[in-house]
DNA sequence: TTGGTATGTCAACAATCGTTCACTAAAAAT
DNA sequence: ATTTTTAGTGAACGATTGTTGACATACCAA
């Protein structure tokens, strides 16, 4: 839940194995990163961001309050962080989608089962993205709307170098893209929904099928 | 802006043209439909429901902040007659759409064109469940959705009568319905966020194209 | 006309909010 | 060894929050 990737400013020789490389400035990444987890950690609890107050998320973070200010000018800005990161939790699920090879059979299926795990194992990231995208502060929704346009761009290019709608225009492509995106994220909520128990085979079901008619028209699309 | 649907308990025999035939309680009504249009205007300046303060409401709709107690208990309160509100919006549409009846010719692009529209002309309620239909609090969210899963069965209803797609079993067709529905929805957003003086021809264009897709694969799919 | 009901007002409360300033302590740089 | 820098603390501010109770005024029914 806390498991924060580390990005130190001048890796040195490391020494050990943990905590020993650099500087002990590391110490304000580790309030930083306890910042951020605990925005969305309130998130998690049903809030939406908008609602979260600067001394709320100190008091989760187990900080003073004014210790807010060394990290972020406001919430806001917090705010936007939470979109950087959130959309690296994206490309790092395009980047092993990519890794894994295209599934030659049942590409679908396979690909939503692994969706649906990866919502689940980064809950809090696609819960912030798929509340916030729509709703919540106008800058906020902007930069989501962005980084979903590039993940967009990029599962794009993806499909075009597998030449499976060969007979596509970019921009049809483009745009066949974007409903799939968009329907995936709209599952992503539906997902996130899910009691703590139940079983995601439902939605993941209607989302195989909602694709596959997608796949099967734009096979058959013909640019006029 | 802030005409409203008064629905009169009793409406006893018009002896003017307005303000006059029903009981006085009718400033009730007035008052509590203020509390409605200020939330509804502060959430069109770009801000959250879950964000919106019970003082913040009566200031804006001109009404000390005990007066709210008068008509709803809390916020909460206030947001699930807004979704309730907002629902019979839909319903209008979809009514206003039988009426006009299924154009044969270029269906999907008139319905876009007309949908934009009444988007438009519905702005503040189509912002309310475009936004908050993620995001936000479980509560509204989850009765956001009952209402447009509601809709998404009226709409099946509607496109089964039509026969469209009659070789698609009724799930299949409220799937389909449902990736419809939710497309509407996301382009609902899209067009929302317009800068006041911009045509909304692009994402029309977009929404069509989908639909399109969309509808393609449905009437090819054959339920195995 | 009288009395009850209900809508809106006013004053006040404890709590929380965002933000400021001065200060401590420890790491980094000199 | 000394200075500088900086992440975090603590106290305090004015403002705003949700909620309460008592009060006024106008409506409705008797």
């Amino acid at each position: 839940m806390s498991v924060r990737s580390r990005q130190p400013s001048e890796p040195e020789i490391p020494e050990s194995e943990e905590e020993v490389l650099p500087a002990r400035g590391q110490r304000k990444q580790r309030t930083r990163d306890a910042l951020i987890d605990a925005a969305l950690q309130l998130m998690n609890e049903g809030r939406s961001f908008n609602s979260l107050g600067l001394r709320e998320i100190t008091r989760v973070a187990g900080v003073v309050p004014t210790s807010f200010y060394r990290h972020f000018r406001d919430t806001h800005e917090l705010g936007l962080v939470l979109v950087e990161e959130s959309a690296l939790t994206l490309r790092r699920m395009l980047r092993e989608a990519r890794r894994a090879g295209a599934p030659v059979k049942d590409m679908i299926r396979r690909s939503v089962q692994v969706y649906a795990a990866f919502v689940l194992a980064n809950r809090l990231h696609f819960l912030f993205i798929a509340g916030e995208r729509t709703g919540g502060s106008p800058v906020i929704r902007g930069a989501i709307r962005n980084e979903v346009d590039q993940f967009t761009a990029e599962l794009t290019q993806d499909l075009r170098h597998l030449a499976i709608f060969p007979q596509l225009t970019p921009d049809s492509l483009q745009m066949i893209c974007g409903l799939v995106v968009s329907t995936m994220l709209n599952g992503a909520t539906d997902i996130l929904d899910l009691p703590p128990g139940d079983s995601a085979q439902l939605i993941e079901d209607t989302l195989v099928h909602q694709l596959r008619v997608i796949f099967l028209g734009a096979q058959l699309w013909r640019d006029e």
